[in-house]
DNA sequence: ATGAAAGCGCTAACAG
DNA sequence: CTGTTAGCGCTTTCAT
């Protein structure tokens, strides 16, 4: 309509412009093949003149590459899956690719969808946190794909990435019960997903391992939101009484959710209770005590997961599963129990 | 290498396979030009049966029009622009659009490469947080572009979506007078943008309306971060002692850096200090006391800067200015403060 | 109501 | 070292 300029400038544009073949140019261009110096001038000069930049829509439709990587996770403006997102897009870029981002909001509907467009969209490769860990929604997808998060072991024909939860589990217990905790609390998310099966598997495992009765690891649930760890907190407070000297969420949120819960129910933390997360975002160092927890590496998560995406790409083929470890990051929110030990010397206090 | 299927099916592989000319597959498909009711069926069968994705590259490249947007922002791992990205994302997938997002962390050069990537891509419109408040950098850009957030009038040229920070400054501060506040500290930005210039221009024009003295409004400077917003405030208590009951910093951030520094210095938080951040992001409710803040529209804001731009790309031509108003949220790092009003007084407590 | 043909901008043989 | 040619998969006249 209001045309700046007459329209973008194409490949013969610069070869008229410099008197050579379109060849030539897309030869400079690529810097495969040989061109004379002197030719090489005048293209790069005319490309210079002309304000020419490729049409990448023509490259990938020639080529059959779009350079063009899908992400799809559950929520941009969840601070884990944004740390996360951020390591794909850093190494996307380095690697000269770019990043079409979807959420899916743990919809398997929307996640269809957004699978879908990203076929028609040719993409070279799509990394997913799968909504549901009920496999089949990748089938009709050409492109390679990497799995991340727990699910990535529903799904035996991808590569994977996740964050060794089980391990980041057994830190965290060996982390309280070090500091003298016997009764602790549990919130784990109420989802359908392995991550929630493995946290409460590997919790109870250890705990037995630890030689302790599993009466004194109750548990609660919420779905991974501040206020539903708020409730869990409540409940669980509610329900165990002065027993439970510390919690242990499966996430950050929950767990900061938890802090605000036990400040409202009377409770200091860590001195009438210990509470740890597990997530490492930055907001957990922004609660009153600091929020003791398990990091797990979110960034170079993204990175990872690109990292092989772009290798089976590159036809590096095998399909591998990479395990991240996590560790543990001390803030304030655990220490020592109060009247310490056994729930049987309870009476004593 | 290990081919699932041969290839992706063609809209002429539809076309053998329903007995047909591309031609009228390609009807069926945009559901242009009338067809037979019996032809439109065995089409829709055959592409069922196929497969059948349209290729986004081949139409992009034919029609001229990508449906795809370009979202450049600073970092898509702070809260506030993932708060936005989302809601830029949502609105373009209701509009059945693709959004390519980058971050730029501030670096104009990051930004400039960004914007190339995106004019290669032939995208059809761009959001855009300029790194810089120079411009200049989007003058090769064909596409229509938004800008979002204050640098907005530094562009005259492009339509622009921003909060209405100038009223948000006066409503904090009229917040935090009406609380009997009169020696107010400053956090403000030590950045370049128009942003910073009118949070302290503001504040200042507001502070002198209500007829105080400019001396009662001393300032520090961070950069949006936590840490700097505690050294800030560490400053800033070491400087103005006991006269400062209170401080408002420019985003929400800082104002929590500012809360955990209070704390550090031995100030309760809002007893000897009362504590205004500026942004509303989620964070802010996890600390203690919970951040009174000036909320802004983060996801409308990228709501309307997509519309906008969608607007535009479909040749509503006019260029708007939308300015979205902010609104104060109430939590409890704000009370009034122990010895009131003015400095004078100071020496009775 | 349907089809044939041209062409979007580019790369990749293949010649010379 | 450089040019000619043939498509990639799709939409869009223009015929029929």
């Amino acid at each position: 309509m209001n045309g700046k300029r007459d329209r973008q400038p194409t490949i013969i544009d610069v070869a008229r412009l410099s008197g050579v073949s379109k060849t030539t140019v897309a030869r400079v261009l690529s810097g495969i093949g040989a061109v004379h110096a002197e030719t090489r001038r005048r293209v790069e000069e005319a490309v210079q003149q002309s304000g020419y930049e490729r049409n990448h829509l023509a490259f990938g439709l020639r080529t059959g590459r779009s350079r063009t990587l899908g992400l799809v996770i559950p929520d941009i403006s969840n601070p884990f899956w944004a740390d996360l997102a951020r390591g794909a897009q850093d190494k996307a870029e380095a690697e000269k690719r770019s990043l079409l981002i979807f959420s899916s909001d743990w919809d398997a509907e929307r996640e269809r969808r957004h699978l879908q467009v990203l076929r028609q969209a040719r993409v070279d490769g799509i990394i997913l946190n799968p909504a549901t860990d009920d496999s089949g929604l990748l089938r009709q997808t050409e492109a390679p794909v990497v799995v991340i998060g727990s699910s990535g072991e529903r799904f035996p024909e991808y590569s994977s990435v996740r964050s060794d939860v089980a391990q980041g589990v057994r830190l965290a217990l060996d982390h309280l019960i070090a500091a003298g905790h016997r009764h602790i609390g549990l919130v784990n998310g109420r989802d359908r997903r392995v991550a929630r099966t493995r946290f409460v598997t590997e919790a109870q495992a250890h705990w037995q391992r630890h030689g302790f009765d599993a009466s004194a690891l109750p548990m609660d649930e919420g779905d991974y939101t501040v206020e539903s760890g708020q409730a869990a907190m409540t409940r669980l407070v509610e329900r165990e009484g002065g027993r439970m000297t510390a919690v242990f969420a499966a996430n950050d949120m929950m767990a900061v959710g938890a802090i605000l819960a036990a400040r409202a129910a009377g409770l200091a933390c860590p001195r009438d209770i210990s509470i740890m997360g597990m997530d490492g975002v930055e907001a957990g160092s922004f609660t009153d005590p600091g929020l003791t927890t398990v990091d797990k590496p979110r960034y170079d998560m993204g990175v990872e997961a690109t990292r092989l995406l772009l290798a089976e790409i590159d036809g590096a083929g095998d399909i591998v599963r990479t395990v991240l470890p996590c560790r543990v990051v001390e803030r304030a929110s655990v220490a020592a129990p109060r009247r310490s030990v056994s729930p049987a010397r309870k009476k004593s206090a």
